[in-house]
DNA sequence: AAAATACTGAACCAATCGGTTCAGTATTCT
DNA sequence: AGAATACTGAACCGATTGGTTCAGTATTTT
């Protein structure tokens, strides 16, 4: 069985997939305008987006013939939380992320 | 050319490299000891090594016949940044990566 | 010196991966 | 109705992956 986080990892280990990502993360899209800079066909494209599917990082809406994909980029955070779990191994860039969200915390306190 | 991303994340898509990383984490080791565990040959864990080795995510050492390997998890690091990108498609979720700082203050401990 | 230990390289293998082409199915446009 | 559009499934292909075994090289132990 493969777990979830598994599909997500296999899923991000291709360049072309990550690429997928980027484009969706500017907007949904159909599948034939996600494709279209790739120099792939679209076939090669539509196995790609079906991996990300997997993965739980695309949603599909069929309006007719099209399908709209939607990032979901939810899986993503495990991705980021299971990286974390080794930040002690690299602490002082950990601060830095610490200080982030202490920042922002206490810009929001003061926005209030 | 790959990139350094792309090596890390091809590394930590298979579920056994990800597992000699956790092992890692809880201190240097011997191939064979890290080995052991695996219902693998010695020859597979090593492969499996050298890629991690590829990705930056392993150090090795040589003692006379043996080989110390110790964990670097630095260009794990990347990884959490690159899915980090996409934070804004999770802020609810965003909060409880805030909530774990906070804890992480209030404790201080935690591994694997 | 001999034996055991700790690996390493090479050759091999089956399965998966990333890609293709081609033919087909809906759906929409003219 | 006919043509164009937007995909999809199946079959195929070569390269890569994850594993094996076997033989070999250092190194350490006895």
């Amino acid at each position: 069985m493969a777990s979830n986080l598994d599909h997500v990892l296999v899923a991000i280990s291709d360049p072309t997939r990550r690429a997928i990502i980027g484009r969706l993360a500017s907007g949904p899209a159909r599948i034939s305008d996600v494709a279209a800079p790739f120099d792939m066909s679209l076939t090669g494209v539509c196995k790609h987006i079906k991996v990300l599917e997997r993965a739980g990082l695309v949603r599909r809406t069929r309006h007719g013939r099209e399908n709209t994909l939607e990032l979901s980029a939810e899986p993503l955070r495990d991705v980021a939380q299971w990286a974390l779990k080794y930040e002690r191994f690299w602490n002082a860039r950990l601060d830095r992320l610490e200080d982030y969200f202490i920042k922002k915390r206490r810009n929001e306190n003061e926005a209030d």
